[in-house]
DNA sequence: AGTGTGACGTA
DNA sequence: CGTACGTCACACTT
């Protein structure tokens, strides 16, 4: 590192100003987290904290904060500031969270009873200027302005949050035609009607600054008082006290008593586990990588660099590298450069980084015959362990180009997912960063700069690719701990791990299509969607309206057509299908009819085009599954989504035909579980009644209803059977009265009586409820039944909206997420089985609590009882894991 | 061009 | 004012 050759700089921040002005300037709609949090205060001022840190390079910092409304200043004057309403509660809430990012970032706070910060900060300024600093202040309080000088420069935000004015002696001049000394006398002159100082009527900023000048000080103004003519001279006379008053407010007190030292304010290396955390639960993502852009390079301990020197494996050298460095005793992280998608890929490079401090990369075009076989050989052998970083698309771009891989010992990326579940991302030099306190990007950055020389960039990307091979291998090192920590080993090496394999070979599998009939569907679709809009534009008598824009739409609604308002959104009023229907029920206007209709058929038509597309040459869809990105364990699917295909309506299910059995095989079958959640919820809360419903094999739903209603089985009406239907499905979701009551259209105290006969009936249910999470609450975490974590801080939040939200989700974690272990495990028992009694059906999706298998001739009953045996005994609960399945050409046919 | 929002599909 | 996701179009910002 360089030493600056600029003079030491101190920053000082006035919190409060800063964070106020943050919370006008910024609209509170816009800022706010999931769970209700507003932040916009948060993010402005953290976002002019990052820009001035930047811009200004500061070599200490510090932020004051005013404490109380009591100060000196309110003793002497009771008015000073007393016009002010009190702070709105989304402002207050606000502040603490800012403290929580100033302490991550280790900048030093300081608030003093009795004084302002701006009173810290005319301190701090002065302590600083005697020790030879320069200091800028960044506030949006004017009454800074007479601490400016040579030194001590104030930034004063003009607008918003990005635009600061350097307030320097020459800026206050031109502004004011006044020096920094005589700032107050003004000020006192003209008042202030924001901190409640009088004003002179008469007497505005003109008057008062041409006094100042006329006169040199306001004292001498006092003195030659009588010289003041006309009738501003008058009231000026008049006032005398009220100004003088004035002036003692206004003066920063730059002597208070502060146990600091200007060296305790000089710039720390900040905490980045912190910062990783309080900006995850204010969900700034792009403030935090614009943090990490701005205060990486000032940095001087994040850049420690890999222990490795790369070297380039040229043909004829690959085997015999990997025959000292990668045999069987040795780890072997792994860093594939090349493309994936869609279960299919490319290698352009592979970099290897051996557990023995060697590493480099080499590249698949250039090997020889010898060199390709040793790395299949390595590849494939099960005993030579692999680390990789989010393994499943490099093994596509592997297999592609002929390398089976086996043994792949860890993958980061996964083991972060258990560690760490809920975060956005697994970027392995976010992940580097945190874990190992390295920079990834600035290594490459460094290498680049040295390689320039004599490289090109073909070097250098080889260099770069085997410090992620590096850093992949002391990661896992790193994070082995942490999992074991978290006692999610068994989790990761047992079911995690190993779906890594089945996950990738279902997506290079992928399920046929009917393209025929899904461009017959789109064209359909695509009819009525035309139909509709016109019947739409019809009923209104005019075309000019976007139907597809809910902006539009509520003008038509709300202004034009004068409907009923429907709930509240943030940018209006709702236009979502339930509140339409309402909305034709009251008014019967035909727009809203087609505008329903028009809705769903845009939707269908939507999912069959994005289909089509994705389409691949091999007639088939190859969807994505996504391993770390539901909180809960579940898998995730894009490009496309298949897991949210229409099935509720007739129309929707005709897209269900379009996936159908592929050339050579026999036909799709289907299995799932029947209501998995429920029977996860009878096994964890152990109650008995439940545990009879399902015991007795009967219609679940009917059963449980026989039991609230206290009547017989043959005497539960469809109406009940609803009820109880809504509360078992409700109840792993946190359902409230209220929620119940909506979703049945009853009134919620009868909604509340149906949940107290149900709680009546299954008390241990709901003694099950409160102490999940009441557990949760006291560890900070829930757990599933194969010991996956979620970790719920906001549990003891105080604030309601996101304790409530965080209790909601406690409930659900360890239902929906044991239902995620028990269906991977049962994927592993068929995948497992499929390969023992060597069929050649095979998995193709996986929708939550349902599998899709492609059934090759012959094998049709074979595998059905295969399949229901694996998932029935993937996890022994005490009520049986039922199964459901089902045989068609088509995944609709193959529905039951 | 990139981001946020509303709406809506699934379990 | 039930959970977990992904995708799309629109509207807005940069």
């Amino acid at each position: 590192m360089v030493e600056p050759a600029h003079p030491s700089r101190l920053l000082l921040l006035d919190g409060h100003s800063l964070a106020y002005r943050a919370f006008f300037a910024l609209p509170v709609e816009n800022f706010s987290t999931t769970t209700g949090q507003t932040t916009n205060a948060v993010y402005g001022f953290t976002s002019m904290l990052i820009n001035v840190l930047r811009d200004e390079e500061p070599t200490h910092v510090a932020v004051a904060f005013d404490v109380s409304r009591a100060t000196f200043r309110s003793e002497k004057f009771p008015d000073y500031k007393a016009n002010r309403t009190s702070s709105p509660d989304e402002f207050k809430g606000q502040v603490g969270l800012i403290k929580d990012v100033l302490e991550a970032l280790h900048i030093p706070v300081f608030e003093k009873d009795g004084y302002e910060a701006d009173d810290v900060i005319a301190t701090l300024a002065e302590q600083a200027q005697a020790e030879g600093l320069d200091v800028l202040i960044c506030t949006g309080d004017r009454d800074a302005f007479q601490l400016v000088n040579d030194q001590v420069t104030v930034l004063y935000p003009k607008r918003g949050v990005s635009d600061l004015t350097r307030m320097t002696p020459e800026a206050v001049y031109e502004r004011y035609g006044l020096s920094p000394e005589q700032y107050p006398d003004y000020a006192a002159l003209r008042g202030d009607p924001s901190d409640n100082l009088p004003n002179i009527a008469g007497v505005g900023e003109k008057t008062a600054a041409k006094w100042v000048v006329q006169f040199g000080t306001l004292d001498d103004l006092v003195a030659r008082v009588d010289e003041v003519k006309g009738k501003a001279g008058d009231a000026l006379r008049a006032h005398l006290g009220q100004v003088l008053t004035n002036r003692q407010l206004t003066e920063l007190v730059r002597d208070i008593p502060l146990d600091t030292r200007v060296d305790d304010l000089a710039r720390q290396s900040w905490d980045r586990e912190q910062v990783h955390q309080v900006f995850d639960a204010l969900q700034f993502r792009v403030l935090r990588d614009r943090l990490y852009q701005t205060l990486e390079s000032a940095e001087p301990e994040a850049d420690e660099g890999f222990e490795i020197d790369p070297v380039r494996l040229d043909a004829g050298e690959v085997a015999g590298w990997l025959a000292e460095h990668a045999a069987a005793g040795h780890r072997v992280g792994v860093s594939i450069r090349g493309s994936w998608s869609r279960g299919t890929g490319e290698v352009t490079e592979v970099a290897v980084a051996s557990d023995d401090g060697e590493g480099g990369w080499f590249e698949p075009a250039s090997l020889t015959p010898d060199d390709d076989a040793a790395v299949a050989a390595w590849l494939a052998d099960a005993e030579r362990p692999k680390v990789f970083h989010d393994a499943k698309g490099q093994l596509h771009a592997l297999l592609a180009r002929g390398w089976t891989v086996r043994g792949v010992a860890a993958d980061t990326a996964l083991v972060a997912f258990l560690a760490l579940p809920g975060q956005r991302s697994y970027d392995l030099a976010d992940l580097v960063l945190r874990f190992l306190g390295r920079e990834l990007r600035a290594q490459a950055a460094d290498a680049a700069v040295q390689l320039s020389l004599d490289g090109g960039d073909e070097e250098q990307l080889g260099r770069d690719e085997t410090i992620r091979a590096r850093a992949v291998l002391d990661l896992a090192h790193s994070l082995d701990g942490e999992l074991a920590n978290k006692g999610g080993r068994r989790l990761f090496d047992e079911v995690e791990l190993p779906l890594v394999g089945v996950l990738a070979s279902m997506e290079q599998i992928g399920i046929a299509v009917d393209t025929d009939h899904l461009r017959s569907l789109e064209s359909s679709f695509a009819d009525a969607v035309a139909q509709a809009a016109d019947d739409a534009y019809d009923a209104i008598g005019r075309r000019d309206v976007n139907l597809g824009s809910p902006k539009q739409l509520q003008t038509v609604l709300f202004d034009e057509l004068a409907m009923p308002k429907t709930k509240r959104i943030k940018t209006g009023y709702t236009t979502d299908a339930e509140s339409l229907a309402d909305l034709y029920a009251k008014t019967q206007h035909p727009f809203l009819e087609a505008l329903l209709r028009h809705r769903d058929v845009s939707k269908l038509r939507v999912t069959v085009e994005g289909l089509l597309n994705s389409v691949a040459d091999d007639g088939r869809i190859h969807t994505t599954f996504g391993q770390t990105v539901a909180a809960t364990g579940r898998l995730s699917s894009t490009d496309p989504n298949l897991q949210n295909i229409p099935i509720r309506t007739d129309e929707g299910r005709r897209i269900r035909e379009a996936f159908v059995v592929g050339d050579g095989y026999e036909s799709l079958l289907t299995a799932d579980y029947s209501q998995i959640e429920m029977r996860i919820m009878a096994h964890l809360s152990e109650d008995e009644a439940l545990i009879d419903a399902f015991a007795s094999g009967m219609d679940f739903h009917a059963v449980t209803a026989s039991r609230v209603f206290g009547v017989g089985a043959d005497e539960v009406t469809p109406a009940m059977r609803a009820k109880i239907k809504a509360m078992n499905y409700g109840l792993a979701y946190g359902l409230s009265s209220y929620g119940l009551s909506r979703q049945l259209g009853i009134e919620v105290a009868e909604a509340q009586k149906l949940m107290d006969e149900y709680f009546e009936t299954f008390g241990g249910v709901r003694d099950y409820l409160s102490a999940v999470v009441e557990r949760a609450r006291m560890e900070g975490w829930t757990e599933t039944i194969m010991g996956r974590r979620r970790y719920l801080p906001d549990l003891t939040s105080d604030n309601r909206q996101r304790r409530e939200m965080a209790e909601r989700m406690a409930l659900n974690a360890p239902i929906q997420g044991s239902a995620a272990d028990i269906i991977k495990v049962a994927m592993l028992g068929v995948d497992r089985a499929l390969r023992e009694e060597r069929r050649a059906s095979r998995l193709l999706l996986q929708v939550h609590d349902e599998l899709v298998l492609e059934v090759a001739p012959g094998e049709r009953d074979d595998l059905e009882a295969l399949v229901r045996r694996e998932m029935g005994a993937a996890y022994p609960l005490r009520v049986p894991l039922d199964v459901s399945a089902g045989i068609g050409r088509t995944w609709q046919d193959a529905a039951h």
